[in-house]
DNA sequence: CTAACTCATCGAAGCGCTTCGACGAAGCGT
DNA sequence: ACGCTTCGTCGAAGCGCTTCGATGAGTTAG
């Protein structure tokens, strides 16, 4: 491999001033910049990474962490990674994953420490994460895509769980349907701290009651049966239920089975709402769900562009919330008359959950 | 930060000594090691992974190069990387994501050029990729999840579809199915080289022709409803169709729904198999998938395995092969005799393909 | 008792880059 | 013509480690 030194002999210059080519830290005249990039060219010159991390003391890494996947990566996740990749790359950094999550703590510190990476972004944050605290305290710069219960001094980017659950009982409200279900992540991940689970359980229990509904919030874990036995405890405690917001789209394809085993057609009988939900999935259904689309790529790349602001000033910048974007699709509709009328008035199961 | 010299002193050693005792390169007295660890503790030392890099001429970094994720990184590809990750931990080797396909040859060997990694583990490889030339030609030390046409000479480690094909029909055979279609990846990831698609095509046409069985293949893109456009395909061509093999887990999906449109009860009614599968995708169907599990976890360790062997000897291991195995679910069944008996006899449709 | 080894440790020379201070050559106003 | 600044370039000092040859103390063989 050539070194600097190489391209510097060729190119009749010092070696200070091909680094300065390079870098543009100083002034470079055009005729020797040339004369410089003539040469790397020739010699197939190729910075040495780990020459440059040690003068300059950075690595140019930014590190990426995410839980492990024992579910492989989601849609949202994979679009938080690519967004977040180009951002990075725009900006002279490397983005590196370390399948790292809220249990490996320290070892995410002492990569930091062992300068791997320059400034580490945390994903799936919990609303306690031990994560935060061993990183502030390590001095180790660091962002979230998502948040903690507390956030003060602390630079993040997140779903606006209370913008988009407002959104979405607004959508179906304006449909005529006043009696919604909510099928939420697990109640696992709520008694955990998860703050999506958190945020919008409490952000569409406010949207209903703003509007004098009643909210019917359910727990359920992320699998198809779990979704179709907790459909079916929905119906069945929820006489007059038209309409249900999911936000657990392997539970809601169960949802829709049991939708269906009841002879309830989407949209005609009932309306479902995937909300933070991703492009491809909806689609799997027929008719392809509405859908309220979790801004993955453009958290990732806000994520960067706080953890780049937050290196170059010391600061961290102001943290930044996006909402979900509704997009139309075939399984939300108008109420029909028939199923609102004549039943009784119960107001029961503001919280259930099931396995 | 505290450095090494930093240590040393504490220690009452010298920086080289330190060294030593950290790396067991040369033989360190107990109670010398003893004192310098006390010492690291005592600072919260950590090494400097920039110098480190920079004296030893490795970074201990293996980089895992997958192509960009529009879909998501499916569970395969997640596993691959949660058994590499482990095992290259193991080796004192850091796992770092490249999210780059064959279309970033160049990027992928800059990137190890620059030292940024000591070797390369390809993913999602084409029967002819052109990262492979690239990497040869500039010397980079890399392994296969997955191989090209042409071996010779190369490291790795992939799926045994021949031998996985062969299981595959002669399970169903076992059942007793004579008319047993391939549900296959798309027909664009076939003209495109892609081995699986390929290979797997290739190992079902010859285990059913070995057995005297008229091969039925077919290609599917991968979204449910060209599955289920797929099945719809099969069903009408293919008189006394009973079982089918599936190697796309998202068609199957729709293949599914479109077995119940047709009133064909699974498995009494028709068998489905699918191949190359992960743990938690057939249980989102009911009855839960028959399944013939990818070793992804295993491929990844191997993967990592092979690679840092060529890494030590300079030589490329022996390829490995590894073939899944079958998970006994609930959609395979014997056949029924109703549907076998009296059926004209044709036999066409050897190969065709749905959008 | 000495030569020949072994074992544990040390000092120093880099690894390939960045960055700081210095310096000669122009260019400027006066 | 003079000193002054500005521009482009250079040399050298690290960055924090690894690794090689050297050294001195302790052991063993003769």
């Amino acid at each position: 491999m050539a070194t600097m030194l190489d391209v510097a002999r060729l190119a009749n210059v010092s070696v200070s001033t091909v680094s300065y080519a390079l870098s543009d830290a100083r002034p470079v005249s055009t005729a020797t910049k040339a004369r410089v990039e003539r040469a790397m060219t020739e010699l197939g010159y190729q910075r040495n990474a780990a020459a440059r991390s040690l003068a300059s003391r950075r690595s140019r890494i930014l590190a990426l962490t995410f839980p492990a996947m024992a579910q492989g990566l989601g849609d949202t996740v994979s679009e938080y990674i690519a967004g977040a990749a180009e951002e990075a790359g725009q900006h002279g950094y490397h983005l590196v994953l370390w399948p790292m999550g809220a249990n490996h703590a320290q070892e995410i510190r002492d990569l930091a420490r062992q300068g791997q990476a320059d400034g580490v972004i945390l994903m799936e944050v919990g609303l306690e994460d031990p994560r935060v605290d061993v990183l502030r305290v390590a001095g180790v710069p660091f962002t979230m895509i998502g948040r903690t219960a507390r956030v003060a001094g602390l630079s993040y980017v997140d779903v606006d769980f209370a913008r988009t659950t407002e959104d979405a009982v607004a959508h179906l409200a304006r449909l005529g349907h006043e009696r919604i279900a909510f099928l939420n992540h697990s109640l696992v991940s709520r008694a955990g701290g998860y703050g999506p689970t958190v945020r919008a359980d409490d952000g569409y229990a406010r949207a209903m009651r703003r509007r004098g509904l009643v909210p019917r919030a359910i727990f359920c874990d992320e699998n198809p049966g779990a979704g179709r036995a907790a459909m079916a405890g929905l119906l069945a405690s929820v006489p007059g239920l038209t309409a249900v917001i999911t936000m657990n789209e392997i539970a809601t394809f169960g949802a829709i089975v049991e939708l269906q085993v009841q002879d309830l057609r989407i949209p005609r009988d009932f309306s479902v709402l995937s909300i933070v939900s991703s492009p491809g999935v909806g689609a799997m259904s027929n008719p392809p769900l509405t859908t309220m689309l979790a801004p993955g790529a453009e958290l990732g790349r806000l994520g960067v562009g706080s953890l780049l602001a937050l290196l170059h000033s010391g600061e961290p910048p102001d943290p930044v919330l996006r909402s979900c974007l509704l997009v139309p699709g075939g399984s939300t509709g108008p109420v029909r008359e028939e199923r609102l009328a004549a039943l009784p008035v119960r107001h029961q199961l503001e919280h259930s959950n099931t396995q």
